[in-house]
DNA sequence: AAGTGGTCTAGACCACTGC
DNA sequence: CAGTGGTCTAGACCACTTA
Protein backbone atom coordinates (compact mmCIF):
# COMPACT_ATOMS: atom_id res chain seq x y z
CA UNK A 1 0.00 0.00 0.00
CA UNK A 2 1.77 3.40 1.23
CA UNK A 3 1.91 5.58 -2.25
CA UNK A 4 0.65 3.22 -4.41
CA UNK A 5 1.32 5.12 -7.78
CA UNK A 6 -1.13 8.31 -7.50
CA UNK A 7 0.30 10.26 -10.48
CA UNK A 8 -1.95 12.77 -10.77
CA UNK A 9 -2.19 12.48 -7.27
CA UNK A 10 -3.09 15.28 -4.98
CA UNK A 11 0.11 16.70 -3.06
CA UNK A 12 0.54 16.67 0.27
CA UNK A 13 0.23 20.38 0.13
CA UNK A 14 -0.15 22.63 -2.89
CA UNK A 15 2.11 24.78 -4.22
CA UNK A 16 1.98 27.99 -3.74
CA UNK A 17 3.18 31.67 -4.91
CA UNK A 18 6.27 30.31 -7.52
CA UNK A 19 6.72 33.94 -7.96
CA UNK A 20 10.35 34.49 -7.91
CA UNK A 21 10.29 32.43 -4.82
CA UNK A 22 12.55 28.96 -4.51
CA UNK A 23 10.60 25.64 -5.12
CA UNK A 24 12.41 24.65 -2.06
CA UNK A 25 11.07 27.51 -0.61
CA UNK A 26 7.73 27.55 -1.05
CA UNK A 27 7.98 23.83 -0.35
CA UNK A 28 9.24 24.69 3.10
CA UNK A 29 6.72 27.46 4.00
CA UNK A 30 3.83 25.60 3.25
CA UNK A 31 5.23 22.81 5.77
CA UNK A 32 5.84 25.55 8.30
CA UNK A 33 2.42 27.30 7.98
CA UNK A 34 0.98 23.80 7.91
CA UNK A 35 2.82 23.19 10.99
CA UNK A 36 1.46 26.54 12.74
CA UNK A 37 -1.90 25.58 11.97
CA UNK A 38 -1.49 22.50 14.07
CA UNK A 39 -2.17 20.27 10.94
CA UNK A 40 1.43 18.54 11.84
CA UNK A 41 1.47 18.65 15.90
CA UNK A 42 4.34 17.94 17.82
CA UNK A 43 6.20 14.88 17.42
CA UNK A 44 4.13 13.65 14.77
CA UNK A 45 5.61 12.98 11.09
CA UNK A 46 6.31 15.13 8.36
CA UNK A 47 6.07 14.20 4.73
CA UNK A 48 9.27 12.97 3.87
CA UNK A 49 11.96 13.33 0.86
CA UNK A 50 9.54 10.75 -0.90
CA UNK A 51 6.61 12.42 -0.33
CA UNK A 52 7.97 15.60 -1.12
CA UNK A 53 9.49 14.78 -4.52
CA UNK A 54 5.99 12.90 -5.73
CA UNK A 55 3.83 15.51 -4.25
CA UNK A 56 5.75 18.97 -5.74
CA UNK A 57 7.35 16.53 -8.66
CA UNK A 58 11.23 18.07 -8.10
CA UNK A 59 13.85 16.44 -7.17
CA UNK A 60 15.39 14.34 -4.31
CA UNK A 61 17.66 17.18 -3.27
CA UNK A 62 15.43 20.15 -3.88
CA UNK A 63 13.35 17.95 -1.28
CA UNK A 64 16.49 17.65 1.15
CA UNK A 65 16.79 21.36 0.80
CA UNK A 66 13.03 22.08 2.10
CA UNK A 67 13.61 20.02 4.56
CA UNK A 68 16.75 21.14 5.89
CA UNK A 69 15.32 24.79 6.19
CA UNK A 70 12.76 23.63 8.98
CA UNK A 71 15.40 21.34 10.48
CA UNK A 72 17.50 24.30 10.71
CA UNK A 73 15.27 26.36 12.34
CA UNK A 74 14.61 23.93 14.96
CA UNK A 75 10.87 23.58 14.34
CA UNK A 76 11.91 19.82 12.95
CA UNK A 77 13.52 17.22 13.65
CA UNK A 78 15.28 14.39 11.31
CA UNK A 79 15.45 10.57 12.68
CA UNK A 80 17.47 8.61 10.26
CA UNK A 81 15.97 5.42 8.72
CA UNK A 82 12.49 6.94 10.55
CA UNK A 83 11.24 10.08 8.98
CA UNK A 84 11.47 13.80 9.66
CA UNK A 85 9.10 14.98 12.87
CA UNK A 86 7.78 17.83 14.26
CA UNK A 87 9.92 18.94 17.13
CA UNK A 88 8.43 19.27 20.91
CA UNK A 89 10.42 20.78 23.54
CA UNK A 90 9.30 21.55 27.32
CA UNK A 91 12.06 24.06 28.53
CA UNK A 92 13.47 24.56 32.03
CA UNK A 93 12.33 27.81 33.53
CA UNK A 94 15.59 28.77 35.14
CA UNK A 95 15.23 31.98 38.00
CA UNK A 96 18.81 33.38 37.31
CA UNK A 97 18.33 35.55 40.73
CA UNK A 98 16.07 33.64 42.92
CA UNK A 99 18.49 30.53 42.82
CA UNK A 100 20.93 32.34 44.47
CA UNK A 101 19.43 33.99 46.85
CA UNK A 102 20.69 33.49 50.43
CA UNK A 103 17.97 31.40 51.24
CA UNK A 104 18.69 29.10 48.47
CA UNK A 105 22.17 28.07 48.69
CA UNK A 106 22.43 27.98 52.73
CA UNK A 107 19.39 26.14 53.24
CA UNK A 108 20.74 22.87 51.47
CA UNK A 109 18.35 22.78 48.60
CA UNK A 110 19.82 22.41 44.57
CA UNK A 111 20.32 25.47 42.94
CA UNK A 112 18.59 23.37 40.17
CA UNK A 113 15.43 22.41 42.54
CA UNK A 114 13.63 25.11 41.17
CA UNK A 115 13.74 25.04 37.52
CA UNK A 116 13.49 21.28 37.54
CA UNK A 117 9.72 21.36 38.81
CA UNK A 118 9.04 16.81 39.59
CA UNK A 119 11.20 15.40 36.21
CA UNK A 120 14.04 13.34 37.07
CA UNK A 121 17.22 15.20 37.55
CA UNK A 122 20.71 13.69 37.51
CA UNK A 123 24.37 14.73 37.26
CA UNK A 124 27.28 13.28 35.60
CA UNK A 125 30.36 13.72 33.74
CA UNK A 126 32.06 14.84 37.52
CA UNK A 127 35.03 15.61 37.17
CA UNK A 128 37.62 17.71 39.84
CA UNK A 129 40.97 18.44 39.78
CA UNK A 130 43.80 20.92 39.96
CA UNK A 131 45.17 22.98 37.14
CA UNK A 132 46.73 26.44 35.43
CA UNK A 133 43.50 28.70 34.31
CA UNK A 134 43.28 28.98 31.19
CA UNK A 135 43.52 33.06 30.47
CA UNK A 136 40.07 34.04 29.95
CA UNK A 137 39.63 32.72 33.50
CA UNK A 138 42.87 33.95 34.97
CA UNK A 139 41.59 37.41 34.07
CA UNK A 140 37.85 37.07 35.04
CA UNK A 141 39.61 35.52 38.65
CA UNK A 142 41.82 38.84 39.22
CA UNK A 143 44.77 36.14 39.98
CA UNK A 144 48.60 35.96 39.62
CA UNK A 145 50.40 34.66 36.73
CA UNK A 146 51.16 31.33 38.26
CA UNK A 147 48.26 30.77 41.18
CA UNK A 148 46.22 27.68 39.77
CA UNK A 149 42.63 26.83 40.07
CA UNK A 150 40.25 23.55 41.18
CA UNK A 151 38.39 22.87 38.29
CA UNK A 152 34.42 21.03 38.65
CA UNK A 153 33.17 19.95 35.40
CA UNK A 154 30.29 18.00 35.02
CA UNK A 155 26.67 17.63 33.20
CA UNK A 156 23.46 17.57 34.09
CA UNK A 157 20.79 15.34 32.68
CA UNK A 158 17.04 15.99 33.08
CA UNK A 159 14.54 13.50 32.24
CA UNK A 160 17.67 11.09 30.79
CA UNK A 161 18.49 14.10 28.48
CA UNK A 162 21.84 16.23 28.77
CA UNK A 163 20.85 19.72 29.26
CA UNK A 164 23.41 21.59 30.21
CA UNK A 165 27.57 21.18 30.85
CA UNK A 166 29.23 23.46 33.48
CA UNK A 167 32.35 24.11 34.21
CA UNK A 168 33.78 26.15 37.45
CA UNK A 169 37.18 27.38 38.81
CA UNK A 170 37.86 28.91 42.10
CA UNK A 171 41.02 30.02 43.32
CA UNK A 172 43.04 26.89 44.69
CA UNK A 173 44.46 29.74 47.35
CA UNK A 174 41.10 29.40 48.69
CA UNK A 175 39.88 25.76 48.48
CA UNK A 176 42.67 23.57 47.99
CA UNK A 177 42.23 20.52 50.52
CA UNK A 178 38.60 21.37 51.69
CA UNK A 179 35.63 19.46 50.92
CA UNK A 180 35.29 21.10 46.83
CA UNK A 181 37.79 19.05 45.85
CA UNK A 182 35.60 16.00 46.31
CA UNK A 183 32.99 14.80 43.91
CA UNK A 184 30.07 15.49 45.78
CA UNK A 185 30.70 18.76 47.78
CA UNK A 186 27.73 18.06 50.32
CA UNK A 187 24.09 19.81 50.80
CA UNK A 188 24.29 23.78 49.23
CA UNK A 189 26.92 22.94 46.86
CA UNK A 190 29.98 24.97 45.90
CA UNK A 191 28.75 28.41 47.53
CA UNK A 192 27.85 27.03 50.91
CA UNK A 193 31.09 25.87 51.43
CA UNK A 194 32.92 29.06 50.45
CA UNK A 195 30.85 30.56 52.92
CA UNK A 196 32.15 27.66 55.59
CA UNK A 197 35.48 29.12 54.01
CA UNK A 198 34.86 32.55 54.88
CA UNK A 199 34.32 33.08 51.27
CA UNK A 200 30.79 33.28 51.01
CA UNK A 201 29.57 34.91 47.97
CA UNK A 202 27.53 38.10 48.21
CA UNK A 203 27.41 39.70 44.19
CA UNK A 204 27.37 37.54 41.18
CA UNK A 205 27.32 38.49 37.43
CA UNK A 206 25.67 36.57 34.44
CA UNK A 207 26.82 37.22 30.85
CA UNK A 208 24.60 35.29 28.71
CA UNK A 209 25.21 35.04 24.71
CA UNK A 210 24.11 32.29 22.30
CA UNK A 211 25.49 30.70 19.36
CA UNK A 212 25.48 27.42 17.49
CA UNK A 213 27.44 24.53 18.64
CA UNK A 214 30.13 22.82 17.62
CA UNK A 215 29.91 19.42 16.45
CA UNK A 216 31.52 17.88 19.85
CA UNK A 217 29.07 19.92 21.66
CA UNK A 218 25.96 18.92 20.01
CA UNK A 219 26.82 15.49 21.29
CA UNK A 220 27.68 15.91 24.46
CA UNK A 221 24.38 17.84 24.53
CA UNK A 222 22.04 15.51 22.41
CA UNK A 223 21.66 18.50 20.80
CA UNK A 224 19.86 17.80 17.07
CA UNK A 225 20.61 20.50 14.35
CA UNK A 226 18.98 23.83 14.44
CA UNK A 227 19.17 24.20 18.08
CA UNK A 228 21.61 26.99 19.35
CA UNK A 229 23.62 26.81 22.78
CA UNK A 230 23.98 29.83 25.39
CA UNK A 231 26.73 30.14 26.77
CA UNK A 232 26.73 31.30 30.34
CA UNK A 233 29.68 32.70 32.60
CA UNK A 234 28.70 33.52 35.96
CA UNK A 235 31.34 35.11 38.66
CA UNK A 236 30.58 34.81 42.37
CA UNK A 237 32.27 37.52 44.31
CA UNK A 238 32.73 37.84 47.94
CA UNK A 239 32.88 41.01 49.70
CA UNK A 240 36.87 41.16 48.30
CA UNK A 241 37.22 38.90 45.44
CA UNK A 242 36.54 36.98 42.82
CA UNK A 243 35.92 33.78 44.68
CA UNK A 244 34.48 31.55 41.48
CA UNK A 245 34.02 31.91 37.63
CA UNK A 246 31.59 28.78 36.02
CA UNK A 247 31.06 28.65 32.54
CA UNK A 248 27.98 27.09 31.30
CA UNK A 249 26.63 25.58 28.35
CA UNK A 250 23.02 24.93 28.15
CA UNK A 251 20.68 23.97 25.23
CA UNK A 252 18.92 26.65 24.06
CA UNK A 253 15.80 24.60 23.84
CA UNK A 254 15.83 23.19 27.23
CA UNK A 255 15.78 26.60 28.83
CA UNK A 256 14.17 29.97 29.74
CA UNK A 257 16.60 32.20 31.32
CA UNK A 258 14.24 34.54 34.38
CA UNK A 259 15.60 37.44 35.83
CA UNK A 260 13.40 39.18 38.44
CA UNK A 261 14.76 42.00 39.68
CA UNK A 262 13.36 45.82 40.79
CA UNK A 263 14.09 49.12 39.86
CA UNK B 1 43.28 28.49 -15.59
CA UNK B 2 40.19 27.42 -14.02
CA UNK B 3 40.76 23.53 -13.46
CA UNK B 4 43.28 22.31 -15.90
CA UNK B 5 44.28 19.07 -14.74
CA UNK B 6 46.13 19.04 -11.23
CA UNK B 7 45.43 15.68 -10.35
CA UNK B 8 47.76 15.27 -7.56
CA UNK B 9 47.17 19.11 -6.83
CA UNK B 10 48.06 19.51 -3.51
CA UNK B 11 45.05 20.75 -1.14
CA UNK B 12 44.28 24.00 0.38
CA UNK B 13 44.17 21.37 3.14
CA UNK B 14 45.20 18.42 3.86
CA UNK B 15 42.65 15.29 3.99
CA UNK B 16 42.59 13.82 8.11
CA UNK B 17 41.53 11.26 9.49
CA UNK B 18 38.91 9.89 6.92
CA UNK B 19 38.17 6.91 9.60
CA UNK B 20 34.40 6.34 9.31
CA UNK B 21 34.11 10.29 9.32
CA UNK B 22 32.22 11.95 6.65
CA UNK B 23 34.05 13.92 3.72
CA UNK B 24 32.29 16.51 4.16
CA UNK B 25 32.79 16.49 7.97
CA UNK B 26 36.75 15.88 7.77
CA UNK B 27 36.75 19.10 5.82
CA UNK B 28 34.36 21.37 7.58
CA UNK B 29 37.07 20.43 10.60
CA UNK B 30 39.90 20.97 8.31
CA UNK B 31 38.29 24.99 8.00
CA UNK B 32 37.14 25.22 11.31
CA UNK B 33 40.69 24.10 13.46
CA UNK B 34 42.12 26.44 10.41
CA UNK B 35 40.14 28.80 11.79
CA UNK B 36 40.31 28.46 15.16
CA UNK B 37 44.28 28.62 14.92
CA UNK B 38 43.91 31.82 13.04
CA UNK B 39 45.07 30.92 9.80
CA UNK B 40 42.00 32.85 8.81
CA UNK B 41 41.26 35.89 10.69
CA UNK B 42 37.64 37.37 10.96
CA UNK B 43 36.83 38.88 7.68
CA UNK B 44 39.21 36.86 5.66
CA UNK B 45 38.02 34.84 2.80
CA UNK B 46 38.20 31.19 2.70
CA UNK B 47 38.67 28.92 0.43
CA UNK B 48 35.40 28.27 -2.18
CA UNK B 49 33.77 25.60 -3.47
CA UNK B 50 35.72 25.37 -6.44
CA UNK B 51 38.77 25.81 -4.11
CA UNK B 52 37.67 22.68 -1.82
CA UNK B 53 36.48 20.59 -5.34
CA UNK B 54 39.93 20.77 -6.49
CA UNK B 55 41.78 20.61 -3.26
CA UNK B 56 40.17 17.22 -1.68
CA UNK B 57 38.85 16.13 -5.12
CA UNK B 58 35.24 16.12 -3.99
CA UNK B 59 32.20 16.97 -5.73
CA UNK B 60 30.47 20.48 -5.83
CA UNK B 61 27.77 19.47 -3.80
CA UNK B 62 30.08 17.45 -1.24
CA UNK B 63 32.03 21.11 -1.02
CA UNK B 64 29.08 23.16 -0.70
CA UNK B 65 28.36 20.80 2.13
CA UNK B 66 31.46 21.64 4.19
CA UNK B 67 30.92 25.20 3.62
CA UNK B 68 27.00 24.18 4.63
CA UNK B 69 28.15 23.14 8.46
CA UNK B 70 30.76 26.36 8.94
CA UNK B 71 27.52 28.31 7.79
CA UNK B 72 25.09 26.70 10.20
CA UNK B 73 27.53 26.89 13.12
CA UNK B 74 27.88 30.88 12.68
CA UNK B 75 31.47 30.52 11.69
CA UNK B 76 31.58 31.82 8.48
CA UNK B 77 28.94 34.00 6.31
CA UNK B 78 28.95 33.97 2.30
CA UNK B 79 28.44 36.29 0.58
CA UNK B 80 26.82 35.65 -3.07
CA UNK B 81 29.39 36.13 -6.06
CA UNK B 82 31.62 36.88 -3.90
CA UNK B 83 32.97 34.26 -1.57
CA UNK B 84 32.35 32.62 2.04
CA UNK B 85 34.10 34.81 4.70
CA UNK B 86 34.88 34.42 8.45
CA UNK B 87 32.77 35.68 10.72
CA UNK B 88 33.61 38.75 12.78
CA UNK B 89 31.09 40.35 15.04
CA UNK B 90 31.09 42.65 17.94
CA UNK B 91 29.02 42.45 20.64
CA UNK B 92 26.66 44.94 22.49
CA UNK B 93 27.13 44.41 26.02
CA UNK B 94 23.06 45.06 27.48
CA UNK B 95 23.04 45.30 30.89
CA UNK B 96 19.72 44.07 31.88
CA UNK B 97 19.65 45.56 35.16
CA UNK B 98 21.09 48.21 35.81
CA UNK B 99 19.27 49.85 32.48
CA UNK B 100 16.53 50.09 34.42
CA UNK B 101 17.50 51.76 37.69
CA UNK B 102 15.58 54.63 38.24
CA UNK B 103 18.71 56.88 37.83
CA UNK B 104 18.52 55.48 34.52
CA UNK B 105 15.25 56.77 33.64
CA UNK B 106 14.53 59.69 35.19
CA UNK B 107 17.44 61.15 34.22
CA UNK B 108 16.52 61.35 30.45
CA UNK B 109 19.42 59.07 29.40
CA UNK B 110 17.91 56.19 26.42
CA UNK B 111 17.65 53.24 27.86
CA UNK B 112 20.24 51.62 25.56
CA UNK B 113 22.87 54.43 25.77
CA UNK B 114 25.34 51.76 28.42
CA UNK B 115 24.78 49.29 26.08
CA UNK B 116 26.29 50.97 22.85
CA UNK B 117 29.36 53.16 23.65
CA UNK B 118 29.93 55.31 21.00
CA UNK B 119 28.50 53.48 18.04
CA UNK B 120 25.85 54.91 16.36
CA UNK B 121 22.30 54.14 17.39
CA UNK B 122 19.05 54.52 15.41
CA UNK B 123 15.63 53.51 15.99
CA UNK B 124 13.38 53.01 12.53
CA UNK B 125 10.36 51.35 11.78
CA UNK B 126 8.49 53.26 14.77
CA UNK B 127 4.79 52.24 14.82
CA UNK B 128 1.98 52.76 17.70
CA UNK B 129 -1.17 52.34 17.11
CA UNK B 130 -4.30 51.11 19.68
CA UNK B 131 -5.37 47.68 19.14
CA UNK B 132 -6.82 44.04 20.93
CA UNK B 133 -4.09 42.16 23.11
CA UNK B 134 -3.21 39.09 21.83
CA UNK B 135 -3.97 36.52 24.50
CA UNK B 136 -0.51 35.68 25.39
CA UNK B 137 0.10 39.42 26.26
CA UNK B 138 -3.83 39.73 27.58
CA UNK B 139 -2.19 37.11 30.10
CA UNK B 140 0.61 38.72 31.13
CA UNK B 141 -0.96 42.32 31.53
CA UNK B 142 -3.74 40.37 33.71
CA UNK B 143 -6.03 42.59 31.22
CA UNK B 144 -10.35 41.82 31.21
CA UNK B 145 -11.32 39.94 27.79
CA UNK B 146 -12.52 43.84 26.54
CA UNK B 147 -9.39 45.78 27.48
CA UNK B 148 -7.68 47.30 24.76
CA UNK B 149 -3.72 48.22 24.51
CA UNK B 150 -1.10 50.67 22.79
CA UNK B 151 1.23 49.12 20.91
CA UNK B 152 4.60 50.50 20.17
CA UNK B 153 6.95 48.60 17.54
CA UNK B 154 10.22 50.04 16.67
CA UNK B 155 13.66 48.25 15.25
CA UNK B 156 16.79 49.62 16.45
CA UNK B 157 19.84 49.76 14.51
CA UNK B 158 23.46 49.92 15.56
CA UNK B 159 25.96 51.13 13.01
CA UNK B 160 24.16 50.45 10.42
CA UNK B 161 22.85 46.96 11.48
CA UNK B 162 19.60 45.91 12.42
CA UNK B 163 20.30 44.37 15.80
CA UNK B 164 16.57 44.31 17.61
CA UNK B 165 12.90 44.31 17.43
CA UNK B 166 11.03 45.50 19.67
CA UNK B 167 6.86 45.34 20.29
CA UNK B 168 6.09 46.95 23.74
CA UNK B 169 2.37 46.36 25.10
CA UNK B 170 0.54 49.37 27.34
CA UNK B 171 -2.96 48.85 29.21
CA UNK B 172 -4.67 51.68 26.77
CA UNK B 173 -6.78 52.37 30.20
CA UNK B 174 -3.44 53.47 31.77
CA UNK B 175 -1.68 55.77 29.03
CA UNK B 176 -4.55 56.67 26.22
CA UNK B 177 -4.45 60.23 24.93
CA UNK B 178 -1.36 60.48 26.70
CA UNK B 179 2.77 61.68 24.89
CA UNK B 180 2.75 57.74 24.78
CA UNK B 181 0.85 57.42 21.78
CA UNK B 182 3.10 59.57 19.72
CA UNK B 183 6.40 57.98 17.77
CA UNK B 184 8.64 59.93 20.35
CA UNK B 185 7.81 59.62 24.03
CA UNK B 186 10.26 62.16 24.62
CA UNK B 187 13.12 62.02 27.39
CA UNK B 188 13.47 59.20 29.38
CA UNK B 189 11.01 57.08 27.08
CA UNK B 190 8.33 55.18 28.14
CA UNK B 191 8.82 54.50 31.72
CA UNK B 192 9.17 58.05 32.77
CA UNK B 193 6.24 59.04 31.08
CA UNK B 194 4.04 55.64 33.02
CA UNK B 195 5.77 57.32 36.30
CA UNK B 196 4.41 61.00 35.11
CA UNK B 197 0.95 59.67 34.99
CA UNK B 198 1.53 57.44 38.45
CA UNK B 199 1.89 53.97 36.96
CA UNK B 200 6.06 54.14 37.37
CA UNK B 201 7.58 50.73 37.06
CA UNK B 202 8.74 49.25 40.39
CA UNK B 203 9.67 45.82 39.55
CA UNK B 204 10.75 44.08 36.43
CA UNK B 205 11.01 40.32 34.70
CA UNK B 206 12.59 39.29 31.95
CA UNK B 207 12.71 35.80 30.56
CA UNK B 208 15.01 34.95 27.56
CA UNK B 209 14.88 31.91 25.30
CA UNK B 210 17.16 31.73 22.19
CA UNK B 211 15.71 29.70 18.98
CA UNK B 212 16.93 30.33 15.35
CA UNK B 213 14.75 32.48 13.59
CA UNK B 214 12.08 32.28 10.39
CA UNK B 215 12.76 34.05 7.19
CA UNK B 216 10.92 36.95 7.70
CA UNK B 217 12.61 38.23 11.04
CA UNK B 218 16.26 37.20 9.48
CA UNK B 219 15.15 39.53 6.86
CA UNK B 220 13.92 42.10 9.53
CA UNK B 221 17.29 41.68 11.14
CA UNK B 222 19.65 41.33 8.51
CA UNK B 223 21.03 37.91 9.75
CA UNK B 224 23.00 35.65 7.97
CA UNK B 225 22.56 31.37 8.14
CA UNK B 226 23.42 30.42 11.36
CA UNK B 227 22.96 32.94 13.78
CA UNK B 228 20.33 32.35 16.42
CA UNK B 229 18.02 35.02 17.80
CA UNK B 230 17.70 35.67 21.35
CA UNK B 231 13.57 36.44 22.38
CA UNK B 232 13.20 38.87 25.35
CA UNK B 233 10.12 39.09 27.15
CA UNK B 234 9.59 41.71 29.96
CA UNK B 235 6.87 42.72 32.18
CA UNK B 236 7.47 45.66 34.21
CA UNK B 237 4.93 45.95 37.72
CA UNK B 238 4.24 49.14 39.35
CA UNK B 239 3.49 48.75 42.86
CA UNK B 240 -0.06 47.49 41.83
CA UNK B 241 -0.03 45.59 38.70
CA UNK B 242 1.41 45.03 35.36
CA UNK B 243 2.05 48.30 33.43
CA UNK B 244 3.82 47.40 30.43
CA UNK B 245 4.78 43.91 28.44
CA UNK B 246 7.67 44.45 25.81
CA UNK B 247 8.45 41.54 23.21
CA UNK B 248 11.91 41.61 21.93
CA UNK B 249 13.34 39.67 19.24
CA UNK B 250 17.45 40.51 18.71
CA UNK B 251 20.26 39.19 16.93
CA UNK B 252 21.90 36.82 19.51
CA UNK B 253 25.61 37.55 17.73
CA UNK B 254 24.97 41.21 18.30
CA UNK B 255 24.33 40.75 22.19
CA UNK B 256 25.84 39.79 25.52
CA UNK B 257 23.08 40.19 27.77
CA UNK B 258 24.11 40.85 31.47
CA UNK B 259 22.56 40.49 34.99
CA UNK B 260 24.30 41.95 38.06
CA UNK B 261 23.02 40.84 41.38
CA UNK B 262 23.27 40.50 45.10
CA UNK B 263 22.52 37.06 46.86
C1' DA C 1 34.34 38.60 -18.45
C1' DA C 2 35.61 35.58 -15.03
C1' DG C 3 34.63 33.67 -10.76
C1' DT C 4 31.44 33.01 -7.10
C1' DG C 5 27.71 31.11 -4.51
C1' DG C 6 22.50 29.57 -5.23
C1' DT C 7 19.57 26.40 -7.19
C1' DC C 8 18.23 22.21 -9.52
C1' DT C 9 18.26 17.62 -11.83
C1' DA C 10 18.92 12.50 -12.13
C1' DG C 11 21.00 9.29 -10.93
C1' DA C 12 23.74 6.10 -7.08
C1' DC C 13 25.05 3.41 -2.70
C1' DC C 14 24.78 3.20 2.26
C1' DA C 15 23.09 2.50 7.22
C1' DC C 16 19.44 2.57 9.87
C1' DT C 17 14.45 1.90 11.27
C1' DG C 18 10.31 -0.40 11.40
C1' DC C 19 7.35 -3.97 10.52
C1' DC D 1 12.76 -6.22 3.58
C1' DA D 2 10.82 -2.02 2.20
C1' DG D 3 11.21 2.73 3.29
C1' DT D 4 13.83 6.34 5.26
C1' DG D 5 17.25 9.85 5.69
C1' DG D 6 22.60 10.54 4.84
C1' DT D 7 26.05 10.98 1.58
C1' DC D 8 28.04 11.58 -2.95
C1' DT D 9 28.70 12.27 -8.00
C1' DA D 10 28.51 14.90 -12.45
C1' DG D 11 26.55 17.56 -14.75
C1' DA D 12 23.56 22.34 -15.66
C1' DC D 13 21.82 27.33 -15.61
C1' DC D 14 21.37 31.52 -13.00
C1' DA D 15 22.33 36.06 -10.55
C1' DC D 16 25.58 38.34 -8.47
C1' DT D 17 30.26 40.51 -7.43
C1' DT D 18 34.63 42.11 -8.71
C1' DA D 19 37.73 43.93 -11.56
Amino acid sequence: MLVGHERTGPATHMPSTPGGERKYQAIARDLRAAIHRGEYAPGMRLPGENDLMRGYDVARMTARQALAVLINEGLAVPRKGAGVYVRDFLPIIREGIAQLSTFTWVSGRSIWSADTGSRDLRVDQVEVHQDDPPDRIRVLLELEPDARVVVRSRRVVLAGKPVLLSTSYLPAAIVAGSRIEQDDTGAGGTYALLAELGHGPERFREDLRSRMPEPDEAERLGIPAGTPVVDIIRSAYSATKVVEVNEMTADASAYIFRYDFGA
